[in-house]
DNA sequence: TCCTATTTTTTCGAGCCTCGAAAAAATACT
DNA sequence: AGTATTTTTTCGAGGCTCGAAAAAATAGGA
C-alpha cells in the first residue's frame, strides 16, 4: 500500500519541487524558490547548482523588474529550452496536428493535416499518426535525442493507464493502443489522453488564479465532454478516462443520444441535438454524424434574431446543461466552469436557461455566484494541455528520477 | 503551494507509516512492516524501538500462527491500548450516543440516550451533547489525560473544515459549531463529521478487500445520504461536506423534496417519499417529518405480499436510485456500493428497478457486475468510522508530530 | 544433549541530505 | 570610497536511512 520515504527519495522529491517551482513561476530567484518550497536557502542553492550543471536549468540575468532594490540583485532561474523536447499530437474530427515543444514550453515546430477520420481504415488512421510524428522527428533542425515524450490527445474514451483509445466519436475504429504503437515505433515514451482532460490541464496553467484546485472544463461540441479538476488533481474516474458528464441522465427515457441510450445531457446539448431540435425533428430521430461549425453559426444567428425553434433548441440545451451541472454540483459543490468549443460562442443563447435550471437544483443554491468563462477555440487548449502533461513527466520522471527508475523502463507513466 | 520535504519530516512520515501499518495489520512483525513499507529492517527496528519506549506500541509475543517455522520467531507488534483514548459521539434523529474507544480501537465504555431532537432548543441540544461527553470524561475508570480526540458525527451538512454542523434534518437549528464548542469546553481537539462519510470510513476498515480505493456508501433512511471514497480518500466536495447524492436531480420539475426543490433522488427514494407514494398521495404533498422504522417495515411487508401501490413506491425508489447511480457512475465509473440503513432491509424490493434503471445509463454498461451490499444497522458503522477517524488523527498528529506541531496548536484538523 | 541451519532482529559505520550560521558576493545609497 | 542591504554560497553539525554483519532465538537432526 502506502510506501515509506526512502532516503534517496528525499533529494528526488526536492529536485522535482524545485523544477516545478521554476516551471510555475517562470524566472524565480533562489530566494523565491526557498520561500515557496519551504526549504532552506542552502538546500535550494545546492539543488539548483546541480540542475544548472546538468543543463536542466539556466541562470537568466535580467530579472529587470526589481533591480531598483538595494543589495545583491536576484538571479532568475529558468528552464533551459534545450534540455528536452516533447511532442503533442492532437487527433480530432477530420484533423490531425502535431507540435514540437521545447523544455521551456515554447512551440518550435508544428504541422497540421486534414483527414477524413470518419471513413478511414484502422491502418490508415494509425499510419497517418505515425507518419506525421516521423516527419517531425526527421526534421533536421530538431535534436531527436532530446525528444523525451509524446502525448496524444483524442476525443473519446481512453483506458485508465493512458495507453489506448477505447472509443471515439471521430472514428468507427475502437481499441487502438496509440501510446503503445508510438512507443514501439519511435522508442519514446508516449501517453494517450482524453482531450477534455487536456483542456483542463491547460486552463490550470493558463490561469492558475481562476482555475486552481477545483474547476470544470466543458467541451460544447458535437458531443459534450468534460475535464474535471478536484483538489488540484485531474479527476479521471476509477476505470476509464471518466468524467462522462455528457452522459449523465437528464431525462430518464428521454431524447435519443448518440451513445444509443436515452435522456443523456448530450442528447439535448450536443450540436446534433441542438440541430435536431432546431429543425423540430423528433427526439427519437437518429443523431446525424456531423454538423458543420458554419451551420451551427447559422442556427445561432437565427436564434438571436427570432424567437423560433432555434432559440428553443438552445434553451433546451441550456436546461440540460444546467440540470447536469446542478447534479454535478450536488456531488462536488460549485466550482468555476469553462465552456470550451465552437458552441461556447453561442453561450449567450444557452446561459439564461442554464442558470434557471441550475437555480432549481441543490448544487445551485448560490447560482448567481457561479461564473462561466467561454473559450471557443479548443484546439490550442488541448495541445497546450498535452504539452504541459508531457513536460511534467519529463520534470518528474527524467530529471528527478528515483533510483529504480534510473535503470529506466520505457513506458511507465505516472505523470 | 506544494511544500518541499524537510529533513525532519522524513522521520515523522516514516513513524506515521509504521503506526498505520500496525493499525492495519493488527500484529505485524518488524519484518512484515519492512516489507509493506519498503523501508529497511534497520529503520523499522529503530522506529519501532522508539515507539515501544514511548508506550505507543507494545510487543505481543503470541504470534502463534506460524510458530512452526524454523528460525527466530517473529515478534508481533501491536498498538498499546493505553496509549490514548478517543470519544466517538453520534447524534442522530432522537438519539445521542457516545463511546470511549482505546488506542487499539476497542470500545471501553458507552452511553446512549433518547432525545427529542426535532423540537429541542439550540441550547438544550448543545447542552445534552456537552453533558454526555462530560459524564464519560468524569468516569473514574477513565484516565482523562489520555483522551486525545473527540469525533462527532451528525446527519446533515457540515462545513469543509469539520468544525460545524451547517444544516441537519434532525433539528431545525442551523450553524452549530459543535467541534469548537466541545473543544472549548473540554480542551480536547474535536471534529465534526458527516454521518455518511463516517460510514464509508468504517466500511474501509471493516472490509478493506471489498472497500479499497473506490466505493460508495449510501444511507437509505428518511433522507438519502452518501459517503464516497475515491482513490482511497474520502471525497468531501470542495466546500461543504459534499456528496449530496440524494439531491441530484432525477426528474426536472418532479416530486417535491424535503429540501424544497423538485425532482431530487430523495424525493423518490427517501422514506417519506416511499411512504407518500405508497399512500398514493400527490408528489406535491409536503414531506412528513418522520416515518417510523416499524411503519416502513409494514410497508415493505405489504409490498412483498401484493402488487399494490406499496410495491410501486419501492419500484420508483429503485428507479430514482438507479438513474442517480447511473449518472454518478458516468462521472466516476462503477464502484462497489454499500446500502446502509433501515431501508436497506427492503433492498430486495428496490433492487430490480434499480438494476433496470442503471442498465439504461452510460455508467451502467456492465450493470450486472455492479455489486451491492446491505447493512441495515447504520449506527455501529457511524460510530466505528468516528473512532477510526479520531484514532488516525492521534496516530498522525500526536504520535508522529511535525516540529511545528510539537509546539502544539489545539484544533488543527488534518486527519 | 549439542550442533547446525534458518529466520528475525539489532548493531554499527558509511553515505546523504538538510539546516543554521557565517562568509562571500553584488548592488544602491551617501 | 565606504556603508548598508540583500542574495547566494560555503561549511560544519546533526539526523536519517541503508547495507552488511553480528546477535538472538528457534527447529531439526545426530
Amino acid at each position: 500500500m502506502s510506501v515509506g520515504i526512502r532516503h534517496d527519495d528525499l533529494r528526488r522529491r526536492n529536485r522535482a519541487m524545485v523544477i516545478s517551482a521554476v516551471r510555475r513561476a517562470g524566472q524565480p530567484s533562489r530566494t523565491e524558490i526557498a520561500a515557496t518550497t519551504g526549504l532552506s536557502h542552502s538546500t535550494i542553492s545546492a539543488i539548483s547548482s546541480d540542475l544548472i550543471q546538468e543543463g536542466i536549468l539556466a541562470e537568466s540575468k535580467a530579472s529587470e523588474t526589481v533591480s531598483m532594490k538595494r543589495g545583491r540583485p536576484q538571479v532568475g532561474l529558468s528552464l533551459n529550452p534545450q534540455a528536452a523536447a516533447v511532442l503533442a499530437v492532437v487527433l480530432s474530427l477530420n484533423f490531425l496536428s502535431v507540435a514540437v515543444i521545447d523544455y521551456a514550453g515554447q512551440v518550435v515546430a508544428e504541422e497540421q493535416r486534414r483527414l477524413d477520420t470518419l471513413t478511414m481504415s484502422r491502418d490508415a488512421l494509425i499510419g497517418e499518426c505515425v507518419a506525421i510524428v516521423r516527419r517531425r522527428l526527421e526534421d533536421p533542425d530538431l535534436d531527436v535525442q532530446s525528444v523525451a515524450r509524446i502525448a496524444l490527445a483524442i476525443q473519446g474514451i481512453t483506458d485508465s493507464h493512458a495507453r489506448a483509445m477505447l472509443w471515439s466519436p471521430i472514428t468507427p475504429q475502437t481499441n487502438i493502443a496509440f501510446a503503445d504503437i508510438l512507443e514501439r515505433e519511435f522508442g519514446i515514451p508516449a501517453i494517450m489522453e482524453n482531450d477534455c482532460n487536456m483542456m483542463a490541464v491547460a486552463l490550470r496553467w493558463r490561469d492558475p488564479h481562476r482555475y486552481r484546485d477545483d474547476f470544470i472544463a466543458i467541451l460544447l461540441s458535437h458531443g459534450i465532454g468534460m475535464g474535471l479538476v478536484l483538489k488540484g488533481e485531474l479527476f479521471t474516474g476509477t476505470h476509464s478516462s471518466g468524467g462522462e458528464f455528457g452522459h449523465m441522465i437528464h431525462r430518464p427515457g428521454g431524447a435519443l443520444c448518440r451513445c444509443g441510450r436515452r435522456g443523456c445531457v448530450e442528447a439535448y446539448a450536443g450540436n446534433y441535438a441542438i440541430w435536431r431540435n432546431a429543425r423540430q425533428m423528433s427526439e427519437n430521430a437518429e443523431p446525424v454524424a456531423d454538423v458543420s461549425d458554419a451551420e451551427m453559426r447559422t442556427l445561432a444567428a437565427r436564434a438571436r434574431e427570432t424567437d423560433g425553434p432555434e432559440r428553443e433548441a438552445y434553451r433546451k440545451a441550456g436546461e440540460a446543461l444546467g440540470f447536469g451541472l446542478g447534479s454535478l454540483f450536488a456531488l462536488i459543490d460549485p466550482a468555476p466552469v469553462a465552456m470550451v468549443g465552437a458552441s461556447a460562442a453561442a453561450f449567450d443563447l444557452i446561459e439564461p436557461a442554464l442558470r434557471e435550471a441550475i437555480a432549481q437544483t441543490a448544487g445551485g443554491q448560490h447560482s448567481g455566484s457561479i461564473s462561466f468563462d467561454t473559450e471557443p477555440n479548443e484546439l490550442p487548449l488541448i495541445r497546450e494541455g498535452c504539452a504541459m502533461r508531457a513536460l511534467s513527466f519529463v520534470d518528474q520522471e527524467i530529471f528527478a528520477p528515483s533510483i529504480q527508475a534510473r535503470a529506466g523502463s520505457v513506458g511507465k507513466n505516472v505523470a
